[in-house]
DNA sequence: AAACCGGGGAG
DNA sequence: CTCCCAGGTTT
């Protein structure tokens, strides 16, 4: 892979981390995980919270989120005892559910294991669920200053832009690569206010509010004058451009089927193992692509026992996630032996986990985007 | 409306 | 190494 190997020269090292964490002590913006003036250090639990939150969610949508969160939950051992639907709910809007069951799972296995203290062993972080090579080595990096690389979409964009990198950063030999140029840029541990951690932090932040993905504001960057992509004028064809993702588009179908009353409808906690593990749903047919609500209502019906009948559609919803793009069609719907699934609301059991809820109750409980536009719409028709 | 952004984990 | 997870923001 061709490109100038700049970076393996310490002095140009040296002169960029220099400007770059000058700039940061100057630019860095107000974040709730980061460490006060009176701390030495953050606590790598609120680094951790906030490290889970931000994959794939941008800082602003997180905040709020934050703040709620370590407001119920502010230790590992809070978080750790805390009940699944309760945290659920409070993740809710965050999206990507799964980051949070596997905190969750983490939190118990720190108390377990390490007695509630956050382990500042690499090994042991990476073992946890949720946290792979880049969350450990934020985390590490941040709250214990410990030397070790991160790469994230940020620091992907930032380095291939130092060295004038051009190719397309998710090819594996380019990562590999950015890996070794994550690395051989940091600082030493001491100074602590200027060490990896910082060091880390500032190329993201550098990332997030200067050198971002479209129109670079180059002319406030401290790096503007040693930053190859830059010298070369590719600052805005360079990271290389990533292979297209080829959409799927999907029909789904969801049913409300509503009791006696018409004030309550048939909704689930989904079970462990499946997509929106956790999370209450309505009878929602997800699987391949149905084109007609009769078959979705007949192959729904079979795996409920009982027969669905669409009565009149209620609203269509478009949904985009990851590489699907959705068109849910939501039916009012019959159920033949609504009998059998009448429930009383303490009737829950996890063989027959149907129960009919009322839209104050469907408030209370997580679920999916989806799933709440459904129920917003209940609300206001 | 379409395009873009993107860590971790399972297989 | 590839695909999935089950959304938000920008253009």
């Amino acid at each position: 892979m061709p490109h100038d190997p700049v970076w393996q020269q310490s002095a140009w090292r040296s002169r960029l981390r220099k400007r770059l964490l000058d700039w940061f002590g100057e630019n860095q913006r107000d974040l709730p995980w980061r460490a006060k003036s009176d701390e030495l250090r953050p606590d790598p639990y609120r680094v951790w919270v906030s490290e889970i939150m931000l994959q794939q969610t941008q800082v602003a949508t997180v905040i709020p989120y934050y703040e709620r969160f370590l407001d119920r939950f502010p230790t590992v051992t809070s978080l750790a005892a805390a009940d699944e639907q309760t945290m659920l709910s409070l993740w809710e809007g965050l999206g990507y559910y799964r980051r949070a069951r596997s905190l969750h799972a983490a939190a118990k296995v720190v108390c377990e294991k390490h007695q509630g203290t956050f382990p500042d062993d690499y090994t042991d972080v990476i073992g946890l669920p949720g946290i792979g090579r880049y969350t450990a080595g934020a985390i590490l990096s941040i709250a214990f200053n410990q030397k070790l690389p991160i790469l994230e979409g940020n620091t992907q964009r930032v380095f291939s832009r130092w060295v004038a990198l051009r190719a397309a950063v998710n090819e594996k030999p380019v990562s590999n690569l950015l890996w070794q140029l994550a690395e051989a840029m940091l600082p030493p541990a001491k100074p602590q206010a200027r060490g990896p951690g910082q060091f880390n932090q500032a190329a993201m932040e550098l990332g997030a509010l200067v050198c971002t993905p479209r129109s670079p504001r180059c002319d406030l960057c401290p790096i503007r004058g040693m930053c190859k992509a830059r010298i070369a004028g590719l600052e805005q064809t360079i990271p290389g451009k990533v292979k297209q993702i080829e959409y799927e588009k999907r029909i789904e179908y969801a049913f409300l089927i509503a009791d006696r009353s018409r004030k309550r409808f048939l909704v689930r906690p989904i079970p462990e193992g499946q997509r929106w593990a956790g999370l209450w749903d309505f009878p929602r047919w997800t699987r391949g692509d149905v084109q007609d609500v009769d078959v979705a209502a007949a192959k729904l019906g079979a795996q409920l026992s009982s027969e669905i009948a669409p009565l009149k559609s209620f609203a269509t919803i478009k949904h985009a996630v990851t590489k699907y793009r959705i068109e849910l069609k939501v039916y009012t719907a019959n159920i033949a032996s609504a009998g059998s699934l009448n429930k009383k609301a303490n009737d829950w059991s996890p063989v027959d986990p149907w129960r009919f809820m009322t839209l104050t109750e469907l408030n209370g409980l997580p679920m999916s985007v989806t799933g709440r536009r459904i129920t917003k719409k209940l609300i206001h028709s």
